[in-house]
DNA sequence: CAGGCATATACCTGTCAAGGAATATTAGCA
DNA sequence: TGCTAATATTCCTTGACAGGTATATGCCTG
């Protein structure tokens, strides 16, 4: 699992990072906040580690992680090119975050009501 | 595999977004230029188009994808709490970019070289 | 130093997704 | 209409990874 991406492709880890990104956090902390198993926090908050996402820090028995801001570099890097792509769109792009206020709405099905169907270009190859 | 950063956790399929960033392709285009088998390129489009990340348009017996935005502004909008994190670090950005340069080197293995040992921060707990 | 917290690790299991090979489908062309 | 090119789909196998449970480790306190 070597990538960034591949990371934060769990949902959990992005749910630690999420929780992190207003204050460092115990193992504990996170556990409760998040309710989920101390062994699923722990294996996560290694691969986290790990992934250099998260540092921490040892408080008598316990574990400090905070966040660690290399690895989103990476991200933003890899995203540069579609921004530029996009700039062409801002006006998608307004439209588009109009409807991102309600929430985290899991899959953007508004999208496409009805749209034209692909239009056929005709002609090509030999 | 619901999530966006499911979807581009596949190395593969960040190629081929990648490809389509400069101009729309046929699956014959990508299958060459990424040298990848024609059945893995078609099943990664599938996945694409159907998250969001691509558009087709029929051209004869082939199909042209294109890229198309919205999903990417999702991850922008998960992004965006850590960017006002990592805004207190911009020295730490500078000298990550400086880096940077040199092709896409894999992990960052340059992180940390040497840095202080994590501090006992003593005490805590009854 | 015994007991108890907080965290980490080991082991096992099920799931799921990616790759490979073969085949189906659709469209253009002779 | 039969052929070929371009792409999609199906089936199968395999590996990786996440969760669960149990256990280990480290540290503090009485």
């Amino acid at each position: 699992m070597g990538s960034v991406f591949e990371i934060i492709a769990e949902p959990n880890r992005r749910a630690i990072l999420s929780l992190l990104v207003s204050s460092q956090k115990s193992v504990g902390d996170i556990e409760r906040r998040l309710r989920m198993p101390q062994p699923t926090v722990s294996k996560h908050l290694r691969v986290l580690r790990e992934a250099g996402f998260v540092e921490s820090t040892v408080d008598a028995q316990r574990r400090l992680y905070r966040l660690n801001p290399e690895p989103f570099w990476e991200m933003e890097a890899w995203l540069a090119p579609f921004r530029r792509f996009w700039s062409g769109h801002m006006d998608a792009l307004e439209r588009h975050l109009e409807r991102m206020d309600g929430s985290t709405r899991r899959r953007t099905s508004t999208r496409n009501p009805v749209g034209p169907q692909p239009h056929k270009t005709r002609r090509r190859r030999k």
